[in-house]
DNA sequence: CATAAATCATACTATATTGATATGAATTTT
DNA sequence: AAAATTCATATCAATATAGTATGATTTATG
């Protein structure tokens, strides 16, 4: 039931490009940079969330990254099942019908319907924004006395 | 995030010893031909449980397995911890203590424990009871028109 | 126009996990 | 003594994880 690397990062890759958010291009070796992580293995993480247009891509020189929307458009949710797919604790619940032979006398699905709904109620009501807040919010705390 | 087959059967055992309690001992095969489990991959899973006190074993012939306790003792999340360990989407939640070196300036943490209060509290809140329950509802209503 | 700096694409690798299967020892009833 | 059962390990194939490596492509700049 662990959150892999790869959606961890993904999620700390858009907040670190909504933190620093200028306006200008940010280059994966910045984040990588300032988020202690590989920089070969951002640049395929942040692949995902470019393919997905999650972020905006220049090539080239002085070429980077930069967050597409709005940070409050991102909940930590969207991110998380675009880089580690589906949330649902048991694959039978990711299809639209339950192909599950014993599904109909399964008496646990019930449970992994309700664990199903809880993990993406709280990942889901989060954004990025709310990440940027509380970052900011830390800050100001730690100035004072 | 999966929940995987040794976590879910060990749930299934645990139902089917409790449905099944009649007194007598059960044996693997008959737990493995209900539930269409692997017969040699459900003992490991059982043995883990033995250990663990969950259910009592008799060697020998005529023995197996029975449940240990009243199934409303047994809570998902007990079985589901101990047989696929801790349940925290992230491991530096699993210690008294967070090791990690940025966990005070981890703003994705907070989202982290959240998910982990909600998992928990979600798989804490059903017992083995509650499913030979619910089971048992099924087939009474099953049988009207 | 050449070069450097960056993204983009893909292949490779080492390790761990998953979901079993296999072999046989130990125990108990018949 | 034989059969039935749990118990203990070892092994295995497939997949996932967490990267590293190589190089092509694109773009700004000297």
């Amino acid at each position: 039931m662990r959150i892999s690397t790869k959606g961890r990062y993904a999620v700390r890759v858009m907040l670190d490009l909504a933190t620093n958010n200028t306006g200008e291009y940010i280059k994966v070796k910045e984040i990588a940079g300032r988020q202690e992580i590989s920089e070969k293995y951002l640049e395929q993480i942040i692949s995902v969330l470019n393919k997905a247009g999650y972020v905006k891509s220049v090539r080239g020189a002085q070429g980077g990254y930069r967050i597409a929307r709005d940070p409050s458009s991102y909940t930590v949710g969207m991110i998380l099942r675009l880089t580690e797919g589906s949330l649902n604790p048991v694959a039978c619940l990711d299809d639209d019908v339950n192909e599950c032979e014993r599904c109909d006398t399964c008496e646990t699905l019930e449970v992994w319907k309700e664990l199903a709904d809880a993990i993406n109620r709280i990942v889901d009501n989060v954004t990025i924004a709310d990440l940027v807040e509380r970052q900011q919010a830390r800050i100001a705390g730690s100035y004072m006395i």
